[in-house]
DNA sequence: CTTAAAAATGACCAAGTGGTCACAAAGACC
DNA sequence: GGTCTTTGTGACCACTTGGTCATTTTTAAG
């Protein structure tokens, strides 16, 4: 329990609001340098009204937190299950699509992610950030399992491997679509959804067949 | 010119460890959060004195920042010079484990990049961070192209996109090692050299033959 | 309208920030 | 010794931080 009643309490759509603002100064700024006075003044409250929603500035971020991962959660989900049928290395092309389409829909998140990734006053960091990686991790993990026994993917490589292998190029290609400067060779980063298709064909291809000879 | 010349007229012995405490401190803290107080306070000095080293916060880090780039420029450039004659994937594995013992003998300088990657507030970080990834790019880049007039590297694979996931692999391995909630399944922070030096051949194995049959 | 409970308010607090500057101490030269 | 320049110092400044709380405003019930 992270929120006070008070704040359920209130119109749904003020709800949203005060997490949307306070999703965006948290993502663009990091827990520590994301400032209180500034999200009540955004929001057009008083300082002591936030403080009736939450108990304090931890408690909003994590509950933002929860929120967050909600969402991601059910994304994941949706992919695995929309691609059971399809070969596996169809269904990381997918994956990693579906990723860009996430950010493109909820970008502070990512960003939030990120940000959060190497601060270090971040609270319970460490419990939080193992909660996502375990997301990713057991996602890829089933899906080269699966792959495994159809004899799409091969057997002769540890599967941490390819799983951290995998998980590695998906990031950073998600990173370079999020964050311009991130983006120094593949150009992604706002390209045409054509293009960014082609970058992911170009690159599931070569996590397939390898790159020497 | 980012140092006072009053800095330069310090014992060089203690214009290190002001060097060393300063990164220290950004390196924990990113740039917004390293607090100036606390620095002088670990070295002992008057919170004037180190203005009159430096201009002012901004200058300070700019000036470890240079020192810290040289390092690593020289380290590549090392690494590439030994390893001229080696066959391409040679190369790869051991300038992975150059990574790991640059880290290993300069902590603070691979945790301030990744603190610096995901921060809004650094002066100039963008124009900093493609400094950074311009080396990494370019040694990637010519290390796959001469790979190639090897016969060693394919060459129906976009060399960028090569690059791409040459440079991501490479820098999460890095990245696990140095940080130990990053190294969710690789297991790699904190293990003997026999144990990373199996990890890094399996990767490097995988890149070259890829994971799929 | 009265009353009581719930919600909103913003002046205020202690603590921390980067940065300044008048002054003191130390060194160097004669 | 005296004089002049270079270093070192820390109280102080304006500003921001997260958080509090007595007080007012709003809402709901009878």
């Amino acid at each position: 329990m992270e929120a006070k009643k008070t704040f359920f309490n209130l119109p749904e759509e003020k709800q949203k609001r005060v997490l949307e603002t306070a999703l965006e100064e948290f993502s663009e700024n990091g827990y520590e340098g994301a400032s209180i006075n500034l999200i009540v003044s955004k929001l057009g409250i008083a300082k002591g009204s936030i403080y009736q929603y939450f108990t304090d500035k931890k408690s909003l971020f994590l509950y933002i937190f929860d929120y967050a991962v909600e969402l991601i959660r059910k994304t994941l989900k949706q992919v695995k299950h929309e691609t059971r049928e399809e070969p596996t290395f169809e269904r990381i092309r997918r994956s990693l699509l579906a990723g860009v389409d996430f950010i493109e829909r909820h970008p502070f998140i990512y960003r939030g992610y990120l940000k959060m990734m190497f601060e270090r006053e971040v609270p319970f960091r460490q419990e939080l950030l193992q909660k996502i990686r375990l997301f990713s991790s057991e996602y890829l993990t089933s899906l080269l399992i699966e792959g495994r026994e159809k004899g799409e993917v091969r057997k002769d490589v540890n599967l941490e491997t390819m799983v951290f292998l995998l998980d590695a190029v998906m990031d950073r290609f998600l990173q370079a679509y999020a964050v311009p400067y991130l983006d120094s060779s593949l150009h992604i980063h706002g390209a045409k959804r054509l293009e960014i298709e082609r970058r992911v064909d170009e690159l599931v291809e070569a996590i397939r067949r390898g790159i020497g000879n």
